[in-house]
Formats: C-alpha cells, structure tokens, sequence
DNA sequence: AATGAATGAGTGTTCATTCAT
DNA sequence: GATGAATGAACACTCATTCAT
C-alpha cells in the first residue's frame, strides 16, 4: 500500500480532481521536457492543461505542487507497469526478463523519466523524501529479483553486492534516457539491454575467460 | 586540442579577468550547491564573489555566463587531476587503478560534480553542446584505457562494449555523488570502489562461476 | 422614519432573505473583527454563514454588500437598545443615566462598534452618506437629551455647545471600544463612566471651585 | 531620543533614502486619502513618487512599509510641532494654549491624521505597538501639562482623571479630523477651539454655576 | 575598472463574481 | 433555491540587466 502524500484542491467532486490533474500533469511534463521546470510558467501549465490559471489553482496549492504530481505520476506509471515482473521465480532468466522489461518501460517513457530525473531535486524538503522513497522502492524491486537467485542457489553474491547490483540496474535504465545524447546516437534500445546485460552477467573478466575456454 | 567557447568581457586585462571569474567561480559553486542555479540571484553571486553587480556584468554577459563558467571549470579540475592516469599500459591492473582514482575525484569534488550535474542541463543550446563535448572527452579517456587493454589481449569485448563499459564508468562515479541519499548511508567510498570494481570485473556469474570452481 | 437602502436579493421569499442575512451578517462581523474587512474573503463569509458561495450571491451583489448589511445591522442593535432610554425628562440626572446607558451598551458591543468603527469608511460613496446617517440619528438622540436640560432650566448652555457635547458623548463612548488598548488596560466601564462623567458634568476647574469652596 | 524601529532598504546612501522614502510618503498619503491603503496598489505609490515599481522595492521590503513610514512620519510631524509647547509652566493659560496649538496643527494636518488613524490598524502586530507606543508618548505630553497644573494647585483633579482628560483632548483633536463631515459644516476651527475649551474648562454645571452665580 | 541606483517585464498567487447544473 | 467549478483581472513582489558617475 502506498503513502499517499495529500495535495490539498479547492474542488470537492474527487473524480473531477483526479481527471483536471491529469490534464495537468500531461501539459506540464511536456512542458517541463521542453524548458524545464522553473522557465515554465504556472500560465503556460493551466494553458497546455486547457483551462484558466485560475482553475489550476482549485486544484493545487503552489507551483511545487505541479511537480510533485508530475513526479508521482511517473512512478507510480513505471511501477505499476514494472508490477507485472515476476520477483519470485529467482532464476537468472527471470533476473534479465526484468531488466530487459524495464529497460523497455524506460524506454517508451523516456521523456517522463528525464523530466522526474531532472526536476525533482527543486522539490521542497517537505517532498522529496516523499519522492525518494518511492525510488527506493523500485530499486528493492530489484534487490528482490536479486535475492531470491540468491536463495535459489543460482547466484552466490554477498548482501552488499545485491544491493549496489539494484542500484546499478536501477542507474542504467535512467541512464538509458539522461544520456540518449551519447548513447542512442549509436545503439537500439535493443542493442543497449543486449550489451549491457552481457557486461552485467559477464563482467569484463567474464568474456575473457569464455574466450580463454573457447580458445 | 580544446575547444574555446569565449565568453565576453568588457575588460581588457585577461590576467584581470582571469582573477576575476575565478573569485565568481568560487562564490558560485557554493551558491548553487546551496540552492540551485535558478534560486540563485546574480547580486547574490556578486557578493560572494566579493563585489559589485556592475562589476559582475563587467566581467559576463548574462547570469547564464556564470553557469557555463561553473561547469567548465568543474570539468577542466576533474579532467586535470584524471590526467595523470596512464592510459597507455594496457592492463586490467591499470584499468582497475583508472577506475579507483577517477572515484576518489569525484567523492572529493562531490559537491561540484553534483552542482554541475544537477544544473548542466539549463545551459542554452549554444553551450550545452560545448559542456557535452567535454563529458565525451572523459568517457572517452576510460575507452582509450579499455581499448589498450583490448589491443593487449587482456580483454576481449567488441567495440561496443567497450563504449558502453566507459559510460558505465563514467556514469558509476557521478552516481557515487548524485544517488549519495542512498549509497553514503551504508558505504564508504573504499568500499564502493571495491564493490563497484567486483561487479564490473567478474559480473554476477563470475562469482557464481568461481563458487563453481571452487565448490 | 427609516430610510431603506434596499439590497438586491434573487431570492424572492423575504423572510427567507432575512433569515440568510442574519446568517451572514453573523458570521461577517466574527471575521471582519478577526482579519478585518479587506482581509476577508467572500468564501470565508459564505463558509461561517454556513451556505455556499453560490448562495451567498443569491443574497447580495457584492462582497460590499455583506459590509453594509453589517454596518447597518450593528447600528440598529445599537440604536434599538438605546431607544429605551427616557429623552424627554431633562434633567441632569436623566442625561447622566443616558450617558451610562450608552457607554454599558457600547462596552457590551465592543468588537462589534469597533469593526464598524474601522471599516465603515470603505463603503462606497454611495452606501456611506447612509451609514453617517444613522450615526447623526444617534448623536441627535444626545442633542434631545440635552436639549431637554436646557429647555427645562437644568442647564444653559447656547446651541453650538450643545450639539458638540453630544457629539463629544457619541464619541467617548466609541472611544471605549477603539481606544481599549489604552484605556481598558487600567479601568474597568465603571471607572470610566464615573470618570468622565466628572469630567463632562464639572469640567477641571469644576474641580477647583469645588476644592475652593470646600477649603 | 526615539526608539528607531529601521524599515530595510538596499539602497545603501542613507540620504537618498531619506529623500526617496519622503517621495514616497507624499504620493502614499495622497492615495491612502483618496482610496485607503488596500485599494491603493504598490504600483500607484510608485508612480505617485515618480519612480518606478522596481525602484520603490529597492527602499521598502513590503507594502505594509509603505504605511509603517506614512504612519511614522506623521507622528513625527505633529510631534515635532508639538514641541514647541511648553509642558512646565502649569498654568490653566499654558494648557489652554497647548490644546488650542494641538487641535490648529491637527487641522492643518487633517488628511495626514485621517489617513494614519483609520489605516493604522493594519498594520501588523509588529509594527503597530510602535505606532501605539508613539501615540502614548504624545497622550503622555497633555498628561505632563495637565501635572503640572495639578502641582502648581492650578487644579485639583486626581490621577485618573488626569489621564483620562489627556485622553479625551488627544481624541478631541483627531475628532476634527474624523468627524469633519459632521463638525466642518457649521464650524470653524476658531469656533471649535474655543466650544471644546469651554466644555472642558467648565463643563456643562460650569455653565450653570456662572449662571446663577450671574443671575 | 568599479560602483550601485534604476528599471520594468515577468512571476506566482488570490479572489470577487458568474452561471450551468 | 442551492451549489461549487470556472474564470481572469489584478496584485505584491523579484531580479537580470543597464548605465551614469
């Protein structure tokens, strides 16, 4: 079950306020991609919104409070199509079934991801914990996937490498949108899960001993 | 060769100037380590830098100047102290030692490296390109170390391995500042290197694979 | 005779108007006491008459409105309470009642004299000349009072005497309420109706000729 | 020596200060007169003072300021006239002539005094006891006049009545200010003096008194 | 070369009022 | 007759930038 963090609307009718925050954080995240957060205007946001600045205010409080709708919905979208991985097998195919699954979230979500990646650190103090936690709990996610191939017998790493091994398969995903200016000149999305799970199964060292062994 | 993008100056004296943008430097990068580029004013920046907004504008064009200066210099300081990396030798021990030494740059330049990462992204479409031309440079000096490694038969990855390991490399040390929230609660820098360079080295199923071995 | 101000209502049913205006005008004067006229929003008002905006509006047309109704109401409780005051005796002893009469009523009505005190002046051009009205209504209740005095032999005093001493009445007593941060701090009514009934009734050298003829 | 409650500016000459904030007063009492301090927007101060918005921050932090240094400045007028009084001889003639010097500087200063004593109490609850404190302090000045008639044996009246007589001259003066729609029509400030003086030298038995005594 | 007072476009936010349901 | 979502003009305040001294 998940913390809900309340942002306070004037309006009542809860359908209603759903449905215009949605509108909202639709305009507001392309907007956000385009100039970022603080060049775009609480104007700009109700008009790529469709209704008055004045309307936008029945429903938030303040202009953070655009972002951190904007931040929840990311997650809470990345997390809900992540849900359908299958933490508990414990096997390594169900390990790279994972990643390859959230790379491809990350992937179609790009846009989103680099907007959230960029902009929550403006988030108050008040919020970003908020935030943070949800992050965390996709990286367990993967601490998850992890440990159960640990148990399984299919991988024998120690805690602290499980952990860091999340964070990095967490940090590549995002990696894939934040540095799409170097990586996706090259390199299908394909192509990246291709190599990166190869250099994350493998090691470096992992190649030169298959070669050593083939040769 | 480096590329100059000349910011503007209205005084002559370049010994002047020089002396002069590095007390902005300064000042700035703590400011915007504080608040952010954007919560930062350019009378604030004036005063720590220690004078007048005249005389800030006498030195720059625009508060955007301030920024690009910033990351220039954070990025000239972290290439400086990763040049005295040998990148020649061509061995997994160097590459090891590559790694190590780049980590420990950045847990030293923490603060700058996080500043610069956080707020590269507002430079406008004219210096961006410079500030991104800079990071490939420094990808590009663990490709070169990798590359060597390759062509010494130390290593055997293709091309785009290769690549793509150096932007995990890259990318590896910046997440030591920027992911610090959740990896410096349970971690020293020694031991994210030593982590960090298992997993790179013999990837997950080497360990399953000397367990194997050893079993 | 009273002269009516009509305030528009949409609703038809008047004692159904008159019921929603008490309900206003009840919670307007708790707020305007609290934040003051400006300060006040007509959502707050609508809220602490216990009906919606929307219903407010059927009320009244504008939020100024709700500041006339209220100015007019305080001073219709003022004046309905005063009127059982006995003009017509003339004696000096009648005058020295009234003037206790209307100070008690004044201390009992406190926040409400004060907010009408302090934020009458705002009422349009068109709504003021009404309200001083009424105030001129009440100071002429002083005049008869004292006009009776002279009448009866009980005093002489000339006219011009006569029409200030009510107005210096009418005002001592709001001064009660809008000077209490001074006064009230080491008087309590009584104190003070005793005292400036010495002052009004003797005058200060009313004081010395007594002590001359007492010496 | 007066307590000096500093408004911040960023504009460092102090005398520029000084003869802008007096710019800046001038253009506010006329507008607070005209429309009151709510209605009046910073922009209109602004342009009243003949500069421009941005300049007017550069010497006030807040709009409440703005009437802080109205307030403050008005005080200090009257006072600073005031002070040519003579608080020591206590003679009935020196507080005849206090109170006849009082209420023509009051009349000359009649927007002054409207202004600051109907928007006074807007003021925030830091900045009011000032501005109360200030007012006390001139209450205070009619009370040392009044002693040292007491002292000299000009006049006999106890301690309370001594301070509730300042009180009243204090409001009497104000009172030709704010009651100037109702007193103004049929008097003069001659006549006012001289009414008022009466009443409170002899009060209304005084009358009677000479009268029979006359008779 | 250095200063800092002046500028005004631009920002986030509020709130009286309307009107479709 | 009652509701409350929608509106947008209006507001206080900020800040990058300029330029006369």
């Amino acid at each position: 079950m998940t913390i809900k963090r309340e942002i306070q609307a004037s309006v009542k009718d809860e359908q209603l306020v759903e449905k215009r925050r949605n509108q909202m954080i639709r305009g507001a995240v392309s907007l956000f991609k385009e100039k970022g957060f603080h060049r775009t205007t609480t104007r700009e946001i109700a008009r790529a919104a469709g209704f008055s600045i004045g309307t936008l205010y029945e429903y938030i409080r303040t202009k953070e409070d655009v972002l951190f709708l904007v931040c929840d919905s990311i997650y809470e979208q990345v997390r809900n199509r992540l849900s359908s991985m299958d933490l508990e097998r414990g096997t390594l195919e169900s390990l790279r079934l994972g990643i390859d699954h959230y790379f491809r979230i990350i992937d179609e979500m790009q846009d989103e991801v680099l907007v959230m990646y960029q902009e929550a650190k403006v988030l108050s103090n008040e919020a970003l914990p908020y935030v943070l936690k949800k992050e965390l709990e996709m990286v367990g996610m993967f601490e998850k996937l992890i440990r159960r191939c640990v148990e399984n017998g299919e991988l024998d790493i120690s805690n602290e490498h499980q952990q860091l091994l999340a964070h990095n398969i967490f940090v590549q995903g995002q990696m894939w949108g934040f540095r799409r200016w170097a990586l996706q000149k090259t390199c299908s999305i394909d192509d990246y899960i291709c190599l990166q799970t190869d250099l994350l199964f493998s090691g470096i060292q992992g190649f030169k001993k298959q070669m050593e062994v083939g040769g």
